[in-house]
DNA sequence: AGTGTATCCTGCAGGC
DNA sequence: TGCCTGCAGGATACAC
């Protein structure tokens, strides 16, 4: 579910709720989020006050006082939803997972309806090497269509999956992927390796458009996904190919169509995007 | 280095 | 109405 612009939504909304914000104590209603045994992950957060609330690739980072960092990964359905001193749940939590107790009143709810997502708390060096080994931000100032194209010709995967991959760069899935690659006009089958160099360019400049887009829209709500208050994101209606298999693409009138790469959905215009 | 497959889990839409 | 299949914004581990 979220991707990029999703978790930008989220951390940004979240941001005003938190900063400041201790947490009294964790309640675990699906240990199977966290990975480690809830006695051991209490501790670990409980007394500890949000300093910072960033994010890298689809994950949400909440810095917390003494150096650890709560690391949520939202997988397909998780949201992090700020309940308000008093109330007895957040209205959006359907499958709430984990909550935060926060003194003074309140909480931020952990709900995931598939619970793909992980809730972990790292100290900071752990969690620097595992955003080492996550690819560069697209959206980073001094990310170049060079970086991009360089990367690309080391692969011989298809461009879509390449994308998809948060090694090789971080914050891309599906949805803004087949939206990139639509708006480039590369084909999502084309090995990564024979993009040409004017069509980096032209993937580079999709792809920062396309996330810059959705964020500004507050992120795509296809089902599950709702920004920290709860609003849906306004993307949806933007899509041009993803989940229009047999409808008219807007530009050239061809159909839609949807193809598997590597067990996924890659939906393409035939008459738009070159082979 | 690739791909295909399976796994985690729940819900929904569509066909019969 | 029920039952079945296939599909879903993700990530990982496996065999080939």
């Amino acid at each position: 579910m979220p991707e990029l612009p999703e978790a930008e939504t989220i951390v940004r909304g979240l941001r005003p709720h938190l900063i400041g914000r201790r947490i009294a104590d964790v309640e675990v209603v699906h240990s199977d989020v966290l990975r480690i045994a809830p006695e051991a992950f209490r501790p670990a957060v409980t007394g500890r006050a949000f300093e910072a609330v960033e994010r890298r690739g689809k994950n949400v980072l909440m810095r917390l006082s003494g150096g650890r960092v709560l690391a949520v990964n939202l997988g397909m359905t998780g949201r992090l939803l700020p309940l308000p001193a008093g109330a007895s749940d957040a209205p959006d939590a359907t499958h709430p997972a984990v909550r935060f107790l926060l003194e003074g009143g309140g909480a931020l709810v952990f709900d995931d309806t598939r619970r793909f997502g992980t809730v972990e708390c790292l100290g900071s060096a752990e969690w620097s090497a595992r955003s080492a080994r996550m690819g560069p931000e697209p959206l980073a100032r001094g990310y170049s269509a060079r970086d991009l194209h360089d990367a690309l010709l080391r692969s011989r995967s298809p461009v879509r999956s390449w994308l998809l991959d948060q090694r090789r760069i971080a914050g891309v899935g599906n949805i803004y992927a087949n939206e990139a690659l639509y708006q480039a006009g590369i084909d999502p089958r084309r090995p990564a390796r024979d993009v040409r160099e004017d069509e980096a360019r032209r993937l580079h400049r999709a792809l920062r458009r396309v996330l810059r887009e959705a964020i500004d829209s507050g992120g795509t709500t296809l089902r599950d996904y709702r920004t920290a208050d709860g609003e849906q994101g306004r993307y949806a209606r933007a899509l041009r190919v993803y989940g229009r298999e047999g409808l008219p693409c807007g530009r050239c009138g061809s159909t839609v169509e949807r193809v598997v790469l590597t067990n996924r959905s890659a939906f393409l215009c035939p008459g738009c995007q070159t082979p």
